[in-house]
DNA sequence: TCAAGATCGTTCGGGTCCGAACTATCTGAG
DNA sequence: CTCAGATAGTTCGGACCCGAACGATCTTGA
């Protein structure tokens, strides 16, 4: 693959460049690599799981969300998918015209819309999660089980960090 | 804050949801803090380093590997930006209008694109990339010196086996 | 009670984001 | 030498993505 960077090259050329300039070098490592990881791993669920049911990687985050859920309202959702609420709005009115979720209008709150799968949206899930679950399992493969804990751990530390 | 639910909460509401369904959920949690980790620790980025320069998170990242690089060829900047050559081509535009970068057409195979910073972009990630480091510190300030390269180590696996 | 302020979801504009189709260029087998 | 195939970057259409502005609804304090 002529052009390539192997991720060693890279990182030794990232240091090269970068010497002194009084950076936190371990902190950039782990930093670069999340990215990469989360890129990596949402590209091959993107591939191998979502598009051959025509999906897009937040759509179908904000379907889980509302499935694991029953029922949610979209400030939860949009907090939970990691997307703002005008994202939220577009992708719901996308899943709303495939027939997925339906909208309800808060009755108690009349500010407030939940968000409920529809049968057709839960028999999607239905047989889409247990695939996606097949391609995490895929992803953290090369963890050993004791790791497994140790990486979500570490990764809900800086998900805390970061807010 | 009414509505919102702690990681825990949720985690543990997946778990009662998904009961019985023989899903791997170690890897889930992987997966998922992996997800949500990513998109924190972005969002931090953008919020305290990147949104005064008006720059979107990509923009940075095809900034940041043509500064690694000094030159780079266009699909080795989407490539470890993470993007596809279609989404690139008009994040370089946008660049190239702000006047950050410069294409050249490659002089020995004419299909190929080299990419430089211009003076104007150079002066932008000399002051730009402390700061960004800055916030690369703080999201992983919770792990401790022995936990950073084991993290990394980690992360570097996942991508590996994602690909 | 009743406006001032907070909060909710939508809309809008502009910038990603991707796969597919396209043009231009290079390569190589015959 | 040649032209079929591989490869590079751009364009196109449609979906996502966000901050800001907005209208609707609820809350609250004097």
């Amino acid at each position: 693959m002529p052009g390539q960077h192997t991720l060693d090259e890279t990182e030794s050329q990232v240091a090269t460049r970068l010497a002194g300039m009084n950076l936190d070098f371990e902190a950039m490592a782990v930093t670069a690599n999340l990215f990469r990881a989360a890129n990596a791993a949402r590209n091959h669920m993107e591939r191998t799981v979502l598009a051959k049911s025509n999906l897009t990687w937040t759509a179908f985050v904000v379907l889980w969300v509302a499935w694991i859920w029953e029922t949610a309202e979209t400030r939860e959702i949009a907090s939970e998918a990691g997307v703002s609420k005008a994202t939220l709005s577009g992708v719901l009115t996308t899943l709303e015209g495939r027939g997925f979720v339906e909208r309800k209008r808060g009755e108690k709150d009349g500010r407030l819309v939940t968000v409920e799968l529809t049968a057709s949206g839960k028999r999607l899930m239905k047989k889409l999660f247990p695939e996606f679950n097949k391609a995490e399992r895929h992803v953290v493969r090369d963890l050993t089980s004791a790791e497994q804990p140790v990486a979500a751990d570490i990764l809900r530390r800086i998900t805390q960090a970061a807010n």
